[in-house]
DNA sequence: GGCAGTTTGGAACGATTGGTCAAACCGAGG
DNA sequence: CCTCGGTTTGACCAATCGTTCCAAACTGCC
């Protein structure tokens, strides 16, 4: 029907974030944005309102697809103490291998905007803040089935598993060196015990 | 006289720091940095080249001024454990006080411009290179003094101590939290044993 | 086959971008 | 006192920025 649009939302958004996730939110400009997406401005516009809107709107569907749906398979498909492990193993394997050494979008904003952009550091706070809340629900449950000693303080743990796993997307992105890939991955075990 | 230069060019790059340190390099424009160094566009350019030239001279200054000679501070007045406590402790302070949030101006260079501009990735990788050597460097001074166990595999623990510390000036720059940071400089006291 | 609502592509907007240049300027040496 | 070789200056450049707008093409409904 003519008052349905023609384009796939998801597609679209889906693209937009290869092309942010590259070059940042301000290296990124509406022609390339126009050319990735395959959507003309007018569209683009009409869609999203601004290059802010889009850059909201695909920072969300970045969430949504990328982050939630790998930590719900984690849950899902992992025994706690394996879903933290798992965590860190397939996004340092998945870093290394990426070519164009993306890192993660939240990371890569959370340095580029978050400290002069109230709502953006909103944005990223939060979802940094789900990431945490994931990481301390699954060392609890771990220490529940017995997998991780009970005696760590697994709020502390779980606030320095969250920097690791920075420093390992920063450090993918930067300077992706095999060996200080390994010593992050070893520290994930020693924390676990 | 008129073939000497009006202004110190130490001086301007400092500013110019200021100015990149701030809103990244592709978010700060010439009028700003016309602005932010008090020389005008021509003498800016005759001195520099272009952006990208006055980028990397800015770069190296920041390296040179804050880097290195807070480095080498540490390496004079510190025990070589306590070198290292105390470069954590004081970038945490500081960065927790930065009401700018500026971070490190070489990780957010890390993460914003190292992917796909070869240059900056060599430069930014020699100078983490260079906190890396000092961090091993400090670590075997230490395990010859005899305050840090002579079974730590200093190598290893210089990796994971960058990576801890690219974490921490992420985490103070974008989800500045006292008990995350906290958690980092527990951490470090329990590498250092 | 007209109607209504969408999508489309591109022309055009003013503002700003990074970058250039020729003239004004200046103090030492002749 | 005038020339020389550098610095300083601000006007100026084309290109691109994000954004707006609109006329034409399209398409399922009556």
């Amino acid at each position: 029907m003519p008052w349905e649009k023609k384009y796939d939302e998801s597609d679209v958004l889906d693209r937009a974030v290869g092309a942010f996730w590259e070059h940042g939110f301000e290296a990124t400009s509406i022609s390339t944005l126009v050319k990735a997406t395959g959507l003309n401005r007018g569209s683009l516009y009409a869609a999203f309102g601004d290059k802010r809107g889009l850059f909201l709107r695909a920072l969300d569907h970045y969430d949504l697809t990328r982050k939630q749906h790998f930590l719900n398979a984690l849950l899902a498909d992992q025994a706690p103490r394996e879903a933290i492990r798992a965590l860190f193993r397939s996004v340092a394997e998945g870093s290394l291998e990426d070519k164009d050494r993306r890192g993660c979008l939240l990371v890569n904003t959370a340095l580029e905007l978050a400290p002069y952009d109230p709502e953006i550091e909103r944005i990223v706070a939060d979802r940094l803040g789900e990431v945490e809340a994931f990481l301390l629900d699954r060392l609890q449950a771990a220490q529940t089935a017995g997998t991780v000693r009970p005696d760590l303080d697994a709020e502390n743990a779980a606030r320095l598993l969250l920097s690791l796993f920075i420093g390992l997307r920063v450090i993918t992105r930067s300077y992706p060196r095999a060996k200080v890939v390994d010593a992050i991955l070893d520290q994930v075990d020693a924390i676990l015990g």
